[in-house]
DNA sequence: CATCATATACTCAATCTGAGTATATTGAGG
DNA sequence: CCTCAATATACTCAGATTGAGTATATGATG
């Protein structure tokens, strides 16, 4: 696919179709798919990152993006797998259609001739050491590119040091400002995104928290994109490593599903190996969600709910008592409607 | 993805990438939108629907669609309120993205030349009374589509007497195909869709439902689309109103949304007036989610959850003891993190 | 063998939930 | 005006679930 003269072809034949149309025809566009695929190693969330050029205003890191043609695959998410095996090496397992991205930038200029492109994100849950051999990119933590919303060792201090008095300023320079589109302050939605006040962390909230840095002008992205809140600050302080195009966006979207979903879909043992003690699972939850869990109490929930069946091995050298193995147990799909690890944080 | 100049790279860099990957075609493809709007009018679920020339199989029902030009609108959202306002006059005012639909095969025909169209499906919610005249199409019962779906007078008849036997008939000519793709047996999803022996009915399981339906060919748009399976029927009943395309696959991920989304989120009132009594409010989201609620404790859940707040009028002549009108108690989103009518099933 | 570290088991109060019964207010009919 | 039917609203209570502990089991270590 894609000489770069057939590209151009494309995009001239694009062009030929949007000039003929009248208004409001149907204007060709191109789909790619972007995916973040989504593992846990040591204990880390990763996504699968491929390093590019640097854009603009040098982020290098984007996700993997392929083409979709609809005469070679059938639907999206074969495409998806195909490209994904040939330019990684990875055999995706479970994969979900997140969100179709097609804003013609957030900056509208009319002047702009190239091909639109609309991206449809996914989302793709794989089990980490089985895909450690990359035929390219590589896996890095999520938390590098949102670093708020690693709240394994407390409230991370990036909050208070700096989001938080950056926000209330941004806020406060247009605080009553209400329109009927968007029916909240900026500064409740301040305090409900982040959990400033006494609200409380809502961890699904990732995007919301993501999309507002970005109103603010307070990631790297936003002053690539020329938005006019990035050009109010004097020195920007640099809030996780910023991402190609909207990549970051994707992703953000990426962790809040996986977050919200592994409650109610059992889709955490996809990130798991098929034996594991439930520590093991605890700490996989813990990567994904944030905060610690009660020990006890998670036990008692994922073996009451029937999400797990002993082995009837254990595992030696856990540094201290040996640990039962279990094994994720299928037939709770046919028995509970939603069956996810739900979870409430605690202490220890 | 914003200046022209990132734009052109945006595609430019893309090539590059996908140079190192196996060849395929990058295709040019037509993006349209189609909108399940979604309203409750007396106590019924209704969808907007037009009524166009008769497919292949002789399907007149569909949803709004319009073209998605990215020369005319920043976003998909834009364009979507746009095109409805100017087809049918109606002011959207919640919408959500839902999914998007590209498989080629959408448009029924196998040896299909012409452009390729993606869709992508959005979620509309609508007070009903605001908008019902129409310039254009009609407010549709959902359960003429889907009367499986209705169980507000108990367990829909039809599942007994056609779905059941039909589904298990289908299901034994497979009995043990387990494939990777597909690690449950035809029984068991027939048994989990659609809670046969036993099992639990899930309102929210209307796609899974549909799509077991099509592959069974149950429904009409299964033998449009020429899946053998439909051929296999001597006499295939009409398992409700058939729709052009795959709208009614578009409408059936609707329901599932709406269905799953009011638990969470308070948009059962975009729903409603701004002002009703507790059992409007209940008789709406019984409309929505099907079975009967436990009025007591309906009101016990809603009034604690903070989700209203009285207005201090009262509705008479409501054939017994006047009921205190509420209104949307809108704080609710700055309290809580995730407010929605959390519903359990009960008698009376 | 004592000690540490971890896994696992059990306890208990507070809260939530499902399912009632009881009471309040109207309109309709005599 | 009184009674009754119909609906709205209030209150009750037992069982399940949850948050947060304490207690015990068992291998590793020195």
């Amino acid at each position: 696919m894609n000489s770069p003269t057939e590209l151009r072809r494309s995009a001239v034949s694009a062009n030929r179709i949007v000039a003929l149309a009248p208004r409001s025809e149907l204007a060709s566009v191109e789909i790619g798919l972007n995916a973040a695929i989504v593992a846990v190693a040591n204990n880390e969330p990763v996504a699968l990152i491929i390093r590019g050029e640097s854009d603009v205003a040098g982020a290098t890191d984007g996700l993997p993006f392929g083409p979709f043609s609809p005469r070679e695959h059938r639907t999206f998410e074969i495409g998806l797998r195909d490209w994904v095996r040939a330019q990684t090496g990875v055999e995706l397992g479970y994969a979900e259609q997140l969100y179709t991205f097609g804003d013609r930038g957030r900056s509208a200029d009319p002047g702009d001739v190239g091909p639109h492109v609309v991206s449809i994100g996914y989302l793709a849950l794989t089990e980490a050491n089985s895909s450690f051999e990359l035929a390219r990119g590589s896996w890095n933590s999520w938390y590098h590119y949102f670093p708020w919303e690693d709240w394994r060792k407390g409230r991370p201090g990036i909050l208070e040091a700096v989001i938080e008095p950056r926000l209330r300023d941004w806020a406060s320079r247009l605080a009553m400002h209400v329109s009927s589109t968007q029916p909240v302050s900026r500064q409740e939605r301040v305090r409900i995104c982040f959990g400033f006040d006494g609200a409380s962390w809502d961890e699904e909230k990732v995007l919301e928290r993501f999309e507002l840095l970005y109103e603010a002008g307070l990631v790297d992205e936003a002053a690539r994109d020329g938005r006019d809140s990035a050009k109010t600050w004097q020195e920007r302080p640099q809030l996780g490593t910023p991402m190609q195009f909207d990549h970051r966006r994707i992703l953000a979207t990426a962790i809040g599903r996986v977050r919200a979903k592994i409650k109610y879909r059992p889709v955490i043992f996809e990130l798991m190996p098929s034996e594991f003690t439930l520590y093991e699972l605890q700490r996989t939850v813990e990567a994904i969600l944030g905060p610690h869990l009660h020990k006890q109490n998670f036990r008692r929930l994922v073996e009451g709910a029937g999400l797990v069946e002993p082995t009837g091995e254990v595992r030696m050298r856990t540094g201290g008592r040996p640990a039962k193995l279990f094994r994720f147990r299928r037939e709770v799909l046919l028995e509970r409607p939603a069956p996810g690890v739900r979870v409430k944080p605690g202490k220890s």
